[in-house]
DNA sequence: GCTTGACTCTCAAGCCACTCGAGACTCTAT
DNA sequence: ATAGAGTCTCGAGTGGCTTGAGAGTCAAGC
């Protein structure tokens, strides 16, 4: 039997900790004394709380590890989260390092304040149907893996009759996570053509309106150059007195090609209608 | 002039932390409307809101920001921060891999429940001194950096006067982050020697009172194994009638080799004393 | 038996960077 | 006039703890 402090040094977990998985029913020390309110462990607990620390680190959250716990989950499936875990931990560096030149591609913009923005183009676009997918992803890597599937299936499926891949941004929530994004290609099919991706999901062909007024701005690299372009955008909104009219629409002129190391170009289309700009009183 | 909702579509950043920025005085809006307390932002404003996003994307928290934006930070200092921030970032992998190979560790642990643990054996320790430096490090990746010195600087500085690598974990908090260590080498130098190493820290002589009973365990590799002999410690104590009694020594007695892949060898050292186990009343 | 100091207890609050919801306005298009 | 989208404030919630206050407990040394 240890007494916390003891039993702290052993697992390799601070007390508070120790104190709030108990508080919070997640593990239990072997005993607690009545009068006293000590809590006492044996070593023969370590198992239990080594489980939860493992599945801690594979991402869980207490809730879950509760439940999994509960239901007696084998080491087998631990060890394929394992292989799981490995697998996001790889994709976040990824993540990370996109980050990192975004963050770069900023500190440019920031350096560049002075200097003009990237020119803005008006056009009208005409009715068109849009091959699409709409889903909220968890993350960056869902985005990017869907889309490799999208590229790897579709264009075998429906050859010419696919134009320009394009995304829209649903949300307004611009952290990469829970993003609810609706992507696709622009394409003749008839408006009640439906295609299944290997994952299951179902991309379906729906009308996408005329817009009159587009304010458009290209933009290399799928990521990096983002926030300069829409910085652009809102300069020149400004300045010749338009507002947003609706979803903006990213079409990819050209696909990045890991091979070849070759970027995107991508046109960002925002609806726009003129409109005197807001004037608060002062 | 915008709205914070077309506002937040340029700069890409959601309305809710537009305003809590605004709360919190880290970014306001060009202007309020007295009167119905409207937000109304300029395209102008976008440089610093990315200024801020920048920095933040560098691991800077809002309050050290607010600091750096009222200092007027250059954009080269930003960069050399980039640059940090990369180099962070790779040691962030490298850790997150060490992390890993704690779990499968952790995860053989399980396994081996019904197993036996590793060998205990109890020894008596001299007294001997100790050429050691004590520190708070905010991160491992510190922590192996300054070992890192320590290995390149003392041996040839010291040479045969030196004994074993050895590391004393002297707080409690057992996760990875602002771990006080002391850490150096065992020594037949004065008490009065001090050395300093390129980073400055300073590196002095002490004496390391004997014990007269040390439970030890081997466990090989610098982390991998590190949970499964303190609990297999745990074990021996409980089963043995032992408690702890001071501070725990891990004696290297091999040195990882990144060259040859050679893991460490570690004997951990923990002072104890008979003592019958703790038996709270039932 | 008493003191000292280390250890433990509970309970509440704090941390960070936001997000979410309720309830009330305000704006714009029809 | 009205609907619907956008905006406001304010308070509470998030996760996974940590920190601190104030009180009680334990073991060793005198």
């Amino acid at each position: 039997m240890f007494k916390i402090g003891d039993f702290s040094k052993i697992a390799q977990v601070p007390v508070s900790q120790l104190r709030y998985y108990a508080d919070i029913g997640l593990f239990q020390p072997d005993q607690i004394d009545p009068f006293t309110g000590y809590r006492y462990y044996r070593a023969e607990q370590l198992p239990r709380l080594n489980r939860i620390l493992v599945l801690k680190d594979l991402g869980m959250t207490l809730d879950q590890i509760r439940q999994a716990l509960s239901d007696n989950i084998s080491t087998n499936e631990v060890r394929g989260m394992l292989r799981l875990r490995k697998a996001k931990i790889e994709q976040a560096v990824e993540e990370e390092l996109q980050r990192l030149r975004a963050v770069e591609a900023r500190l440019r913009q920031i350096e560049d304040e002075t200097s003009e923005g990237i020119e803005v183009v008006l056009k009208s676009v005409p009715a068109q149907r849009f091959l699409s997918l709409r889903e909220t992803f968890p993350g960056m890597g869902d985005t990017l893996g869907v889309l490799g599937e999208m590229l790897q299936v579709l264009p075998e499926r429906f050859g010419p009759k696919l134009g320009y891949m394009t995304a829209m941004l649903h949300g307004a929530s611009f952290n990469l996570e829970n993003v609810d994004i609706e992507m696709g290609f622009a394409t003749d099919l008839d408006t009640d053509t439906s295609t299944r991706l290997p994952s299951d999901r179902v991309l379906a062909v729906r009308e996408l309106p005329a817009v009159e007024t587009m304010a458009t701005v290209a933009r290399v690299g799928s990521f990096e150059n983002n926030c300069r372009s829409y910085g652009s955008l809102g300069l020149w909104l400004e300045q010749n007195g338009y507002t947003f009219a609706d979803t903006a629409r990213e079409v990819f002129l050209q696909l990045p090609c890991p091979d070849t190391g070759a970027d995107a170009v991508v046109e960002i289309q925002v609806p726009v209608i003129a409109r005197p700009a807001v004037q608060p009183p002062n």
